[in-house]
DNA sequence: GTGAAAGCGCTAACAG
DNA sequence: CTGTTAGCGCTTTCAC
C-alpha cells in the first residue's frame, strides 16, 4: 500500500529531507553551479539544459532553501520585524496593515510581535529579531528605554519607531500631531459653550498620552478656562476603568458637560456607561473607530494606515542605503463631527 | 571627528559587517567551539573561560547569526506563516492575535501575509514561505485548489486551515459553525414573529457563507415559512454594496420586517442605513463586534481568538511529532440579544 | 556554456 | 574541560 498523500503531517520516511540542488544536479545529469544557474535564470545557460534541469526540479519536488541562500549572501533577510500592542487592538492592526501593504511593494515581509505592553518583554523580542537578521525593525514601544540599541542602529540595521519616540537614541519616528489634535477637539468642545469638560486620559507616563494631555490644557489656557480642572483623570488604561470613571464624574455636583477621552479604548468605555443616559453630557474622542457614523460620535481622526505606510517607507529607504539624519513625520489630525461633540451644555 | 552613534542607519566602515563567533572566540583565546559552548549555555565549560568568552562577545557587540545556526540545525526556523485576508477586518485580526499567543508559548514566531482575496498571490505566498523554511503554514484561504500542496504536507510541513476547508487536500481545519449559528439566529427571528425576513449574503461561492444560507434556509424550511424567498440577496461583498442592498430591500412593497447579515462588513452596511430610519426593521449580524453591546446589535457570535488559538495549537501539535489523520475543529456560536433582533414586526 | 573549489557562520561528532 | 574536523545548502570566484 503506497504512502499516504495526506497533508496531515504523516511522517513517513520520504519526509525527513527535503531534496538538495546537488541531487537536482544529479539527476539533471549536470553540474551544482549549472543548476544553480538555471533555476534562477541566470544568462549562460543552454535552452535544452535549463529545460532538463527544471524538469529534474519538479520531479523531486524541489524547493530553494532560502536559509542556505541567506547564509551565503550575506546572512540577512528579507524580513522585517514589527514589535507592538496587541492587533486585537483596531490601531496597531490598523498600522500592521499598512506596513504590509508598504513592505510588499519591495519585496520584503512583516513579522509581528506582541509585546504585551512589557518592556521586559519587548527587549527580548528585539534581540530574537536582530539574532533573525531582520532587515529593519519597526517598533511601537512599550519600553521607554531604547539607549541600548545604539549600537545595533550603527551596525546597519535600521529601527523606526512609531507613535512614540524613542529614549536615549536618534533614529527615525513617525507619530501622530497628539497636542495639535486633542487642542482641536478641546477647543470644539469650547466653542460649543462647554466649561466643565472632563479629560480621562490612558497612562500619563506615555509620550503621546502627555501629548493630548498637553494640548487640551493650552486649548482651556488659551480660553481663559479653569472650570475643567476638577475633571481631570489620568491613567485610566482599559474600558472597565473607563467606564467606572466615567460614572464617577457623572456623579459629581456639579457633573461636567463634556467629556474628552484620549483614545479609542476609553471612548469604547464611556460609550458603554452613556448609551443608558438620558442626557448624557458631550462626548470627543480621540482616535476614530468603525462605527463612529452609525453612533453619532465626534472624534480626532487620524490615518493610522498611514502611519504604517509612512514608517514602513522610512525603513525601506534605509535599507535601501539611505544615511541622512534621523527623520520625523507627523501624521495630521482632523475633528470629524458626528454629533456627540455637538450636544450643547445642560 | 568620530563617526555618529545615530540608529538612523548611517553607513560607516564598521558598519558593513558584525563580528563572527570565530573573532569572539580569538579574543577571548579560546577555541571556536568554547565560545559556542559557552554562549550556548552547555555544560563543561570552565566557569572562568565563560566569562572571558561572555566578556569577549559583550566588547565586539556580538550576536548570534540565526541563520547561520538555523542552516546547521537542518534548515528549518522557528517561524510560523498565516495568510489571511486584510488585519484591518477585526476577524482576521483576532484571529492573528490568537494564533499569536498561543505560538508564543512554545518559542514559535508569527510571520503573517495578506492574501489580498487573490488565489494567485496566496499560492506565490505560500511558495515564498515554503522556502523560507516555516515549520508550519497556518492559512484563511482565498484560493479554493489546494491539491498542489499535497506533496508538500507530505514532507513534514503541517498546514492548518482556518475558516474554509482545504479543496483537494486533507489537512487540519478550525471551522465556526456556520450552518448552526444561522439557523439558530433566523429561529430567533421567527419565535420573534417575523417572516418576511431578508437574508444578506457575501459571496456565495465560498464554503463559509454556502454554510450561513443553508442553516438559514434549514431553519425557514423547519418553520414551514416561503416568504422570506423573495428577501434573498448574495454575492454583497463590501460596506457599499451592503448599504445599497439594504435600501433597495426597505424600498420593497411590502418590505422584509427583519434582516438577517452574513458577516461583520454586511451588518456594518446594514447599521448605516438603519440609523436613519424610524422604524427600522429587526436585525440580527453574524460574527460579534466591539461596539454591539453600545449600539444594542443581536448577533450570532464566535470566539474568533479562539480560533486561531486552536489552530496554533494543533499546528504545534503536528511540529511536534504527532502524525494522525486530519482533524477537524468547530468552534461554536451563540446568539447574543441585544435588541435589534428583538423588535418586533411591523 | 559549463564546472571545481571555496566558504558564508554556525553546531555535531569525535578526539584528546 | 577543550579543541579539531567536517559539513548544513547554497552562491561566488575563477578556470576551462
Amino acid at each position: 500500500m503506497p504512502a499516504s498523500r495526506s497533508a496531515a503531517g504523516a511522517v513517513d520516511e520520504s519526509a525527513a529531507r527535503r531534496p538538495t540542488l546537488t541531487e537536482v544536479a544529479a539527476l539533471a545529469g549536470v553540474s551544482l553551479k549549472t543548476a544553480s544557474r538555471a533555476l534562477n535564470s541566470e544568462p549562460n545557460v543552454a535552452e535544452d539544459t535549463g529545460r532538463r534541469v527544471r524538469d529534474a526540479a519538479d520531479q523531486l519536488g524541489y524547493r530553494l532553501n532560502g536559509i542556505a541562500r541567506e547564509l551565503r549572501r550575506g546572512a540577512t533577510s528579507a524580513l522585517v520585524a514589527l514589535i507592538s500592542g496587541d492587533l486585537t487592538n483596531p490601531f496597531y492592526s490598523a498600522v500592521a496593515s499598512g506596513i504590509e501593504r508598504e513592505l510588499r511593494q519591495h519585496g520584503l515581509q512583516l513579522v509581528t510581535a506582541n509585546n504585551d505592553e512589557d518592556p521586559e518583554l519587548e527587549r527580548a523580542l528585539i534581540d530574537t529579531f536582530l539574532e533573525r537578521r531582520v532587515r529593519a525593525l519597526l517598533i511601537v514601544p512599550s519600553g521607554d528605554r531604547h539607549g541600548y540599541l545604539a549600537i545595533e542602529g550603527s551596525r546597519g540595521v535600521p529601527f523606526v519607531f512609531l507613535d512614540r519616540p524613542p529614549d536615549g537614541i536618534d533614529a527615525d519616528v513617525v507619530v501622530i500631531d497628539n497636542a495639535g489634535g486633542a487642542r482641536a477637539g478641546a477647543e470644539h468642545l469650547l466653542r460649543g459653550g462647554h466649561r466643565r469638560i472632563a479629560l480621562i486620559a490612558d497612562l500619563a507616563r506615555t509620550v503621546p498620552q502627555r501629548g493630548r494631555i498637553a494640548g487640551f490644557q493650552a486649548a482651556m489656557r488659551a480660553a481663559g478656562n479653569r472650570q475643567w480642572e476638577p475633571y481631570l483623570r489620568t491613567d485610566v488604561h482599559d474600558v472597565r476603568r473607563a467606564e467606572e470613571t466615567v460614572r464617577e464624574l457623572l456623579a459629581l455636583d456639579p457633573p461636567p458637560t463634556a467629556l474628552f477621552t484620549t483614545n479609542n479604548r476609553l471612548t469604547t468605555g464611556a460609550l458603554r456607561v452613556l448609551k443608558d443616559r438620558p442626557e448624557p453630557p458631550a462626548l470627543i474622542g480621540f482616535d476614530d473607530f468603525d462605527l463612529a457614523e452609525v453612533i453619532g460620535t465626534t472624534v480626532v481622526a487620524h490615518d493610522a494606515v498611514a502611519m504604517g505606510r509612512e514608517a514602513a517607507r522610512l525603513a525601506h529607504e534605509r535599507i535601501s542605503g539611505h544615511s541622512g539624519p534621523a527623520r520625523s513625520i507627523v501624521i495630521s489630525t482632523s475633528v470629524i463631527a458626528r454629533g456627540s461633540g455637538e450636544r450643547p451644555p445642560a
